[in-house]
DNA sequence: ATCATTGCAAATGGTTTGCAAGACC
DNA sequence: GGTCTTGCAAACCATTTGCAATGAT
């Protein structure tokens, strides 16, 4: 009856999907991400990959970025920050100063929405396809 | 060599797919408008719908909206104002008041992203769902 | 034995595109 | 005539899924 939370085995794919999201501090694509981890397990499959960053973002050990754009992008990181993308290349970024950012959730009326999250994605133009313009 | 602004007509399609937009404040997929649309113009494909919808957001009359999930949103509201995502509908509505949202641009410096912009989201769980719990 | 997990390949689903016909200046 | 636009269908591409085989407990 208890909704009891499924049991996951550390597989070898996964750790190596794991380790190699948390060697990075771009935000690999699920393909990007499938070609590194290739380099280590020559036989696993795209498949696995996506399922099993399905499984680390459930489990908490990764989020899923949506900044846009056809990819979804992933992080290890699951410290709070921000995240930039270049609007030029497309690359994202972290944005560790959160200084300038204020957001006071409102209360549960207005239209009726009892809000339970805000999102916070900037757009920039990263260093090197400044150099470049 | 001026890169003079392209040359666009205001079709039958186009006007019925923008009056269609404007009419309504859900934040229709393709698809849906594509349904709309389909009853005054019934020959209309939705490629065309795609391909109007791509030009009226390029000449600023219309925005996509990416709020996560399989399928671009689009609004021809054109003012500032933030968007809800309904959690457990998906259905996306306006927030209307902006004042609990306090954000200041960093000036481009820090890792050397000039930020030009940045796209502020909610989450929350619409009046109906709310009921329905 | 059981059950999560894998590799592989096929399927899905939203969006894009090539092309020949049609509409507008 | 030149060019933008359309309908149709096929192509695209990221992601998901069915399935038989494998691996861990």
């Amino acid at each position: 009856m208890m909704n009891e939370p499924a049991k996951q085995r550390m597989t070898r794919q996964r750790q190596v999907i794991l380790d190699e999201l948390m060697s990075r501090k771009d935000h690999p694509t699920a393909d990007e991400l499938y070609a590194a981890v290739r380099r280590k397990l020559p036989r696993i499959s795209l498949g696995t990959v996506y399922r099993n960053l399905d499984v680390l973002m459930r489990s908490g050990l990764a989020l899923k970025l949506d900044m846009g754009g056809a990819q979804s992008r992933f992080d290890a990181d699951i410290s709070p920050h921000y995240h930039v993308k270049c609007v030029s290349c497309g690359r994202v970024d972290d944005i560790r100063e959160t200084g300038f950012v204020e957001i006071t959730l409102p209360p549960s009326r207005d239209d009726g929405y009892a809000i339970t999250g805000v999102r916070v994605e900037f757009d920039g133009i990263c260093p090197q396809c400044r150099g470049r313009e």
